[in-house]
DNA sequence: TACAATACGTTGCATATGCAACGTTTTATT
DNA sequence: AATAAAACGTTGCATATGCAACGTATTGTA
């Protein structure tokens, strides 16, 4: 008997959530080929400390848009495999700045580049009127359920 | 200091996981408005079951795209709420056939009409051809990962 | 200045998820 | 028919996440 999942099947909601663990799983599978041990959390959290220099826990919580205990325990973990340091900030007794460790800085440096073809790989058969178009899509979805909320 | 996601920005892929999250709040705030304490997940089972008649759990988790165990799980809690029973299969010994309650009964045919609208809510704004546009996208994302994996 | 409100990071608790291993049952192979 | 392989659901373990409460530090207000 075939069965499937009803409503929803017509829209784009279904396609989201299986599209971004298939993206979490090879984005892991490319890093463990690479020889890195990073999820692509602890990965993003590395280049946007690499990018815009150290940062407190709370705006990594923020831009990953993870509860900043949920952040709070990724540290913990980046800061055993030695990918990042806390340090405290010389203006803010309560905040910690994250630092990367020379490790996380090669990883960034290695894994910039090849990052961008990953990208590349990954929307392989897609225009870009039709990515645009998506993004305005789900930019819109948020939106809506924003001013919902 | 103005601070963003590096890489992956001019890309598909950060819409992907805040979509769908905010979907799943605005689901949940919905649901509890509407009197009905259910997941999204727990919904979808239930329409599933609803209409395509009983289903082994191993079924579910097919579907839902979930390890087996995790939808046990699921099916724990979805019992334990009273939506649900299980119910050995006639034909083989192996199986669980997941029946809906009289709660899940109603339950389904109360919340069918008006998910329709939610979704019409959450799409408001976006074109038919963009959510094509966006299907195509993300159905080509997983066809690369799943050649490449 | 003194006090209240807020911000930051931490911890405890609850929940969700995947993987691997297991027992039971079914199916395939020899 | 006997045995090997696979399927189904369950459990233990590891990990990820959010919410609420807390202590400490900072900022705003009276």
């Amino acid at each position: 008997m075939k069965v499937g999942p009803p409503i929803f099947s017509e829209s784009v909601l279904p396609w989201l959530g299986k599209t971004m663990k298939l993206v979490d799983t090879y984005f892991e599978a490319f890093m463990t080929e690479n020889g890195f041990n990073v999820s692509r959390r602890q990965w993003l959290v590395i280049m946007i400390v690499y990018s815009n220099g150290p940062q407190p826990q709370n705006n990594l919580a923020l831009i990953t848009e993870r509860d900043k205990a949920s952040l709070k325990r990724l540290i913990d973990t980046m800061e055993r495999k030695n990918f990042v340091a806390r340090l405290p900030s010389p203006d803010d007794k309560r905040v910690n700045l994250i630092h990367l460790t020379k490790q996380g800085i090669s990883l960034a440096e290695k894994t910039k580049p090849i990052m961008k073809g990953l990208i590349d790989e990954l929307q392989e058969g897609t225009s870009k009127e039709d990515r645009e178009a998506a993004i305005h899509v789900m930019g819109q979805i948020q939106e809506n359920i924003i001013k919902k909320l």
